[in-house]
DNA sequence: GATTGGCACTCGGAAGCCAACAGTGCCAGC
DNA sequence: GCTGGCACTGTTGGCTTCCGAGTGCCAATC
């Protein structure tokens, strides 16, 4: 009895968010074969519905299911569908061809956004506790230099400063050989969160004459390193929204806006589980945010620490989308180790 | 009389990118003082239908420009209204705290899309004479090689390449830091679109026990060529298309498409005026292409051959569109310079 | 000849009404 | 505990009606 509750809250789920209106005992009957009469699967709803799990939008309409009912869903009734053979070869030559880290992540937000259909999202892994690999110069035109920053971890920063006009000549090429060679000897190896008191000798060993430039230029890395501890977030499948919107009561106005802002999300996506695979599923109102209401959020950390998740209407199919975020939260783990 | 009719023009174009609705001989004259009667003012209607820059919904329905409207308006009724010098000095203190291109592009972007409200777009700058004027080889881990191509021009691509398994202790470090001189000695200097014979002698003239690594090594750095020839664009503000389509007839999702799909954007930018401070409309059918026949996009170019625009509904502002694309073009220019 | 006031005409959109329909709750019987 | 039957309910869609903003045209006027 408790079974067959759940059974049919699942079944108005599947129909639900396949026809995006309120499903009525009678049409449920239709599609499903559940085994008893329509007065019974009556009867199991209005105690579905006393339990606060499914709604009816007024009187004499079908029935709809509330953040609460798709909780109880994910929870009880969906089973991780694991994605078929041909899909998992797919996936892995797609990901496979990447050239880089920044490669791999655009064609996995790409992917996830296509395969489920609807926002994704990918965090840039964390790297906040990132050694320094080797710091360069380049004197890019007369009076600008360009700074680069690259970590054991393989990412690279760059920065092009001004050089003070007017002194040129006095900055040649060995003032910048030698600078480069005592840059990379005194920050080398250390945490890029480290990086001032190694820089403030440096400078405090450096001529007067001299201070201007290298002032600039450690300037210009202490932001470079600060900048390598901020977290991005890669986003496709934006006008997968709009297509949810299209016959459906969300305001995807705050929604994009959300998508621009990026601090909303890093904040959600950090406050979300960490563990590598594991997935979370986040439903409307337990995001903490008014204009997220309407939205679900289905993320996985991957790596250590970083997510990646998909967004979208609460109405969203969890099934395929649990899969998938996991299928490819696993993928880009292993990818990366 | 004709100076009259393109004010009545002008007057419509106004009232309807305010009101959003189709507008009439007497509503007209509640708003703007022509110092005729409404019946003139429908003579005039008339005639300007003729002429196929207005049009009629249906019959006794007012009037709504047509694309070849707003062209006539903004080919000869809108005048440029300069920036007030607030703004200005708004536009100038925002700016002028830029770090780098990236962030100074990224700035210009958002403060386009925040003034005109509109879908900004800014294209990076066209690098393709750029000359090669670094590579820098770093290992990142056992097997992985970090390839780092610098150009003249100031910008930095890198790529990170597996090495192949086994042969580990054969590529040390000395090994490394010989193929960076022999690499940067073949190509500093050259066209980055022009690097392929070098490269292909630097090859040649490899002993075959290593020539597995310094292929891969090649092919990075002529994917990495490849890539800078390309253009990007980075965009802001699609939130405000949603605004736009609100209570307007316009499909969002597919341009949302075609936001995300950047390709076609890089065409229509591409095919713009290239005359730095040079603003050029586009409206509607102008640019032919299906999905944004019902969209404008108001384009200047910068610094030499880039483009950066606004994009919005061809109900758009067109005045305050101009002036501060032309504002924006012309800053970041001189910034450039 | 351009402008104007007047007038008849035309649709689209809002409001109102009604029937059909999908769905519910409840109850008596199996 | 399940089921068929039944009365009830609110939404949806089609139909009609009505109102008003807007037009085109014309004769009169400046």
């Amino acid at each position: 009895m408790e079974e067959r509750r759940l059974q049919i809250l699942g079944a108005i789920v599947e129909d639900y968010v396949a026809t995006r209106e309120p499903v009525g005992s009678k049409s449920l009957l239709d599609r499903h074969d559940l085994g008893v009469s329509a007065a019974t699967v009556r009867n199991d709803m209005s105690l579905l519905e006393e339990e606060g799990l499914i709604t009816q939008p007024h009187t004499s309409a079908g029935r709809v299911p509330t953040d609460k009912g798709y909780r109880a869903f994910v929870d009880h009734v969906a089973a991780v569908k694991p994605l078929s053979s041909p899909e998992k070869r797919a996936i892995r030559s797609f990901l496979d061809d990447a050239g880089d880290l920044d490669d791999l992540l655009t064609r996995t937000v790409r992917l996830l956004a296509q395969l489920t259909q609807q926002v994704a999202l990918v965090q840039y892994p964390a790297v906040r506790q990132a050694r320094v690999r080797h710091v360069e110069l380049v004197k890019v035109a007369d009076a600008l230099l360009l700074v680069v920053l690259i970590t054991e971890s393989g990412q690279v920063d760059q920065r092009t400063i001004p050089l003070v006009a007017g002194r040129g000549p006095e900055y040649d090429t060995d003032f910048f050989a030698d600078l480069r060679a005592r840059l990379n000897q005194a920050v080398v190896g250390r945490e890029v969160t480290a990086l001032d008191s190694p820089l403030g000798d440096l400078l405090a060993r450096t001529p007067p004459g001299n201070q201007d430039a290298v002032r600039e230029v450690v300037g210009a890395l202490q932001s470079l390193a600060q900048n390598r501890t901020e977290d991005r977030i890669i986003m496709a499948g934006a006008a997968n929204l709009a297509r949810s919107a299209v016959d459906f009561p969300i305001q995807v106005e705050p929604l994009l806006d959300i998508l621009e802002e990026q601090l909303v999300l890093l904040r959600l996506l950090g406050s979300m589980q960490a563990e590598p695979g594991a997935v979370e599923v986040r439903i409307g109102q337990e995001i903490h945010d008014n204009a997220l209401a309407q939205t679900s959020v289905v993320g996985a950390g991957y790596r250590d620490g970083s997510h990646l998740a998909i967004l979208g209407p609460t109405r969203m199919d969890y099934v395929t989308g649990i899969s998938t975020v996991q299928a490819l939260a696993r993928y880009v783990s292993r990818f990366l180790a």
